[in-house]
DNA sequence: CTGAAAGCGCTAACAT
DNA sequence: ATGTTAGCGCTTTCAG
C-alpha cells in the first residue's frame, strides 16, 4: 500500500507537504503540487480510509441489520439503502440477523466499537416476540444513532420509518367491502410482528364499521412458511363461500390466488384477492395480483436520509417518525 | 467512546498497563488485571476497531460486490457469505453493482484503500458483455485478494467458485431426451452472461449427441425481464408441439409452467419443464417445478473459505477454481 | 510488575 | 512555501 510517507521520501519533501499538496492547499507552491500529484497518480496512491476514520472519529459507514435477506421486501429495502448511502458517500456494513435476537445483539455489539457511525435496522422477529429491545436502547445510550424501519418498537426512542400498516389494510378491506364482498378472510404469515398486528387491526376495524357486513372477521394465521399451501387449502375447504381475501404478507396472496384458480374460483368475479407484495411476484401470477404497494424504495431511502441528518446535526433533536404512503394498486384480482 | 486512556486515568496506571491487563498479560499483577477488567466492564469499554485495523493493517472485513440483490440467487449467496464470514469473525461491506460496470469499478476503488482485506464478487452483466475486467485485475495487482463466484472471467487469475454450468444443462437435457422428448426448447434470460453461454452449450451438446433427435436446438433468448411473459406466449404460439422446456435462469421456468397450464398443456404428461431455480419459487408453482439446484449456500460458503485461506497464507499459491456440484431435482414437472 | 516510547497513516496547528 | 509536532486509539518493544 502506498502511503504519504512513500511519496514524501521519493520527492524529498515532508509528509505534511505531500498531504497539503494533495488537498490543493494554498500554502504549497503550484509546482510542488503538480509534482506530488503526478507521483501520487503514478503510484496509484489512495488515502488510507482506516487512518482517516481514526483521525476523524468517523467512518462514513452505516451498519445495516436486516432480519431476512431472502424476503424480497428486505432485499429491496437493502437495495434502496445501499443506493442512497452510496450516493451520499457512505458505505454499508451488512449484517443479517436471520430473525434471531442473539445475532442482532451480536451485530450491534460488534459494530458499535467505532466500526460504523450509525445503524439502520428492522427488528428481528425473535426480538419482537420477546418484546425485548434493550440491546437497541443500549446502543442509543452510547450516542450512536439508530434508524429503525418497518418493524419498530414503541419502547425505543429513535428515528423510524414506517408505513401506515393499519390504514393500508383498512383501505384494502374497505375496497373489498365496496365491491359488495360478504365473506372476507385475512391471511397472515406475520402474526407475530408489529406490522402484522397493525394490519390485522385495520382489517378488523374496516369490517366493524361496515353495518351491512354480517360475518365475523376471519383471520388465518400461518406460523411457518412450509405450511402456507396447506393452510390455504384448508381455508378454501372450510370457507367455500369466501369472496374476498386480503393477504398481509409477502407471499401468501400469490399462493392463495394460485390455489383459487386451481379450485376453479372465478377471480375476480366471485373472489377478489389483494396481496401485500412487491411487483416482483406479478410475473408469477395470471391474472395479475392486486396489491398494496409499500414503496419499499422510499422506505430505504428515507431511512438513510434520516440517519445522515442525525449524524450531521450537532444538537439532539427529537426523534422523527416518517410514515411512507402506501398505495392500493388494483390490477386483475379485484373488480 | 471510552478508550484505554480513560481507563488508565481513572486507575492511575499507564495506558500500556491497561492494554496488557485486558489481554491477560503475564507481566501484569492479577490484582491490577482484576481492577482494570472491572472498570472496563463497568464503563462498557470496547476496543476501537478502527485503531486496531490501522495498527494491524488488517480490517477483518470483506468487501462483497453483488450484481443484483433482487435476484434470489444473489440474495441467497449473500446470505451464505454473511453467515460464513460472521462465523469466521469477519464483517462484510456490501456493495451492489446493479449490473453496472461503473458502479463495480467505483466500489472496488473505494474499498481498496484499506477498508477491506479482500473481495468476494460476481461480475456485473455490463462488464461481462464488454468483456472488460481490468478493474479487477488492477485490484489483484495491488495484492488484494479477490474471489469471484458464479459469473467469472478467464482473463482474471484468481480464486473462483463456480458450478458446472455446461454439465448441469447437459444433464437436464439428457433427462428430457430420456423421457422421449422430441421438441425441447431452451429459454434464457441470461444470454449475455458467461454462465448462460455455458448452459446453452450443454443443452446443444446433449441434443447433438442424441442420434434419434431430429429437431434443431431451439433457443429463446429474452433480453429484458419485462418481456418474459410475452416471449413465452410466443414460444407456445410458434412451437405448439414443444414437449420439453429447459429454463436456464431463475424465473422463466416458473413463468413457462404457468403459461403452459393456462394453455392446457398436460404437465408433465405432454410437456416437461425443468427450471434453474432455487426452492423459493416452489410455493408459487403447482405442479412443483423440477429444477437444477445450484447449492447456492455452498457457493457462498466456499467463496468465503477460499478468501480467508488466501488472506491467511503468506506465500503466493496458485489460484484455485472450486466447482460446486449441481443436482437435478425431479419433482412434478418431469416424468 | 509497570511505564515510556514508537509507530500504524493521516491531518492540522504551529513553527520556520 | 515547507517542515515539525502532536494526536486519533491501540499494540508492542524496550527500559526501569
Amino acid at each position: 500500500m502506498v502511503t504519504l510517507k512513500h511519496l514524501a521520501e521519493q520527492l524529498n519533501v515532508s509528509i505534511s507537504t505531500v498531504s497539503k499538496a494533495l488537498h490543493d492547499s494554498e500554502e504549497i507552491s503550484p509546482d510542488t503540487i503538480d509534482r506530488v500529484k503526478a507521483l501520487a497518480k503514478h503510484l496509484n496512491y489512495k488515502p488510507n480510509k482506516v487512518a482517516i476514520s481514526l483521525k476523524n472519529s468517523k467512518t462514513n459507514t452505516i451498519g445495516v441489520i436486516i432480519p431476512n435477506i431472502l424476503n424480497h421486501f428486505f432485499a429491496k429495502a437493502l437495495y434502496a439503502i445501499e443506493k442512497e448511502a452510496s450516493k451520499q458517500g457512505y458505505n454499508i456494513i451488512t449484517c443479517l440477523s436471520n430473525e434471531k435476537k442473539a445475532k442482532e445483539i451480536n451485530s450491534l455489539q460488534l459494530l458499535s466499537n467505532g466500526s460504523v457511525d450509525g445503524f439502520i435496522m428492522s427488528i428481528a422477529e425473535e426480538s419482537q416476540i420477546a418484546n425485548n429491545v434493550t440491546h437497541i436502547t443500549d446502543i442509543l445510550n452510547q450516542h450512536i444513532p439508530v434508524v429503525i424501519f418497518d418493524r419498530v418498537s414503541e419502547s425505543i426512542e429513535c428515528d423510524k420509518v414506517i408505513i401506515d400498516d393499519f390504514g393500508a389494510a383498512y383501505e384494502a378491506t374497505k375496497h373489498l367491502l365496496s365491491e359488495g364482498r360478504k365473506h372476507i378472510v385475512l391471511i397472515s404469515c406475520i402474526d407475530d410482528l408489529s406490522v402484522g398486528k397493525l394490519r390485522t387491526n385495520g382489517y378488523v376495524e374496516a369490517l366493524s364499521e361496515a353495518s351491512d357486513y354480517n360475518n365475523k372477521p376471519k383471520i388465518i394465521t400461518i406460523k411457518t412458511n412450509d405450511t402456507i399451501e396447506e393452510s390455504i387449502q384448508e381455508l378454501f375447504k372450510n370457507n367455500p363461500s369466501v369472496d374476498g381475501i386480503i393477504s398481509i404478507d409477502n407471499t401468501s396472496g400469490v399462493v392463495a390466488l394460485q390455489k383459487a384458480i386451481k379450485l376453479n374460483y372465478n377471480v375476480p368475479e366471485d373472489l377478489s384477492i389483494i396481496g401485500f407484495s412487491d411487483e416482483n411476484v406479478l410475473q408469477f401470477t395470471d391474472p395479475k395480483l392486486s396489491t398494496i404497494s409499500q414503496h419499499t424504495l422510499d422506505i430505504g431511502k428515507s431511512s438513510v436520509q434520516l440517519l445522515i441528518n442525525r449524524l450531521k446535526s450537532k444538537d439532539q433533536q427529537k426523534p422523527v417518525t416518517k410514515t411512507i404512503k402506501t398505495k392500493l394498486i388494483l390490477r386483475e384480482t379485484t373488480k
